[in-house]
DNA sequence: TCAGAGTGTACGGCAATGCCGTATAGGCGG
DNA sequence: CCGCCTATACGGCATTGCCGTACACTCTGA
């Protein structure tokens, strides 16, 4: 097997961090999301959490059932809906 | 020019609805959004609207650009944004 | 007992977006 | 004049958004 420089290179970068001499670049966290749990904390069926949040149902199936992520927008959107869903679905009703 | 089968189908249709012999299906809104405006009325430049909510500042411009069109999640994201900044900005900066 | 409604899992599939990168241009302070 | 910030424009690929269909399970009323 041959050396790869691009391996080497990030294995020395690991090591510094570990040690202390650098410091870790930012890191893309998996952002987990547990849709299921936001949306069974409000006791919401996925049809009807759909439907108050005006998202299609099939992208909560895909995210619930791990076959997508939720990109970055969309996990703000959870988190917010997660902490403060009376505020979201609001503003969601308000014009429209 | 020959005469295309779902172009009368579709003519028919919307004189039934025109007529009030049928109820209009749901339609698509084009859902517009003026992020620019949202953004501006913030008076933040487009790095430091996607820093403060976590967006990829090139999200940010393929929106203002018109290059690509914020799907649902992120519109009402961003109707929230628009609405309860604060409130936005508060969810996010809490767990990050 | 069985048809039907409601809920959830699973997945095919295409168009469209998400997100990264680079090039270009105008304004501004040093 | 150079560097910095801000914004427009766009190439490009992996991934998601969203629609549709098929199955399985549970509950309810005829």
């Amino acid at each position: 097997m041959a050396i790869e420089p691009e391996l080497v290179k990030s294995a020395n970068e690991a090591l510094a961090i570990a040690e202390g001499r650098l410091e870790p670049a930012a890191v893309f966290e998996p952002a987990t999301v547990d849709v299921a749990a936001i949306r069974k904390a409000q006791n919401l069926s996925q049809g009807r959490f759909a439907e108050r949040y005006g998202l299609p149902l099939s992208t909560i199936r895909d995210w619930e059932q791990g076959r997508r992520r939720p990109d970055r927008a969309a996990h703000l959107l959870l988190r917010l809906i997660e902490a403060e869903p009376d505020v979201v679905a609001r503003i969601l009703s308000s014009s429209e």
